[in-house]
DNA sequence: AGTTATACCCGGACGC
DNA sequence: TGCGTCCGGGTATAAC
């Protein structure tokens, strides 16, 4: 579900729009998206500072005054709305942080979660993930070398989030497109043409997918014309049957790895 | 060692 | 309108 680019740009766009307001109130309306007891959430946050919100992988990281961090992953059905009270979503909230006037509002949080920690804490969760898409250290040259070693298929890989980080279902998918080749293929067999376009291609999908908002249609604030905006320029996923962009064939849509997949059977090798 | 199965979770979509 | 049923899918972990 949201993956790089969507958490990304809801980053972004909670920077521009929450960066130095201070939690006004709080509503726990699902306790277990929580890790702590919600007094004990309750007396840590309300009343901090969102001094900036971060990302690593698919969670965004609230940073708070006081040194307390709250690592909010949407997982599968997770969305978000910023607005005020006529902007709240017409169906359940799992938490709400007020702003004033305004609150972030959290609704299908099923397996998701907006968890509370320290420093260290928060290190620790994050520690064992992998690099970052966009990481200065990731060249083609180390991506080429991680490929060399990856385990079982290309999808298998990019959606390891302790392989690389950020990259889900769809993305997987687009990316293998992009690059011309099959999800899966082995890794460690790709040549160095091969590695090098996948590596190309994973930075170009995610940008574009970035400036065009995301695929996640939920608008995240009144008048948001961008969120969602790389729904319509999936070029695999969720479009079985459908003529490949490229060359025409229907795309075909079966399970790889007991993963949803979608790719071209024909410009895919 | 790599692949596959399962539990987690429950709102909402769907069917009658 | 109302009630019952079932699905989704990232992640951790167990099982194969």
């Amino acid at each position: 579900m949201p993956e790089w680019p969507e958490m990304e740009h809801y980053r972004q766009e909670l920077n521009k729009r929450i960066q130095n307001r201070t939690i006004s109130g709080i509503t726990v309306n699902r306790p277990k998206s929580l890790n702590v007891p919600e007094e004990e959430f309750r007396a840590a946050v309300l009343g901090a500072v969102v001094e900036r919100v971060d990302r690593r992988a698919k969670q965004l990281v609230f940073v708070l005054s006081g040194e307390r961090y709250l690592l909010l992953h949407l997982m599968l059905g997770g969305m978000m709305v910023l607005g005020t009270e006529a902007d709240k979503p017409d169906r359940t909230t799992q938490i709400e942080l007020h702003f004033g006037e305004t609150a972030l509002y959290f609704i299908g949080l099923r397996l998701g979660y907006l968890h509370l920690y320290g420093k260290q804490g928060l290190e620790a969760e994050l520690a064992s993930l992998g690099p970052e898409p966009f990481d200065a250290d990731l060249t083609a040259a180390r991506f080429a070398d991680m490929l060399k070693t990856g385990k079982g298929n290309l999808k298998t890989c990019l959606t390891d989030q302790h392989w690389l980080a950020g990259i889900g279902n769809c993305y997987s998918d687009e990316i293998c497109f992009a690059s011309g080749l099959l999800p899966s293929r082995r890794p460690a067999a790709l040549d160095e043409h091969e590695a090098a376009r996948l590596y190309t291609s994973m930075r170009s999908v995610l940008t574009e997918a970035l400036r065009a908002g995301g695929y996640m249609e939920m608008p995240l604030y009144d008048g948001d014309e961008r969120t969602g905006g790389f729904n319509e320029l999936c070029r695999v996923y969720d479009r079985g049957d459908e003529p490949c962009v490229r060359c025409g064939n229907p795309i075909v849509f079966q399970t790889l790895s007991s993963r949803k997949c979608f790719f071209c059977g024909n410009c895919q090798t």
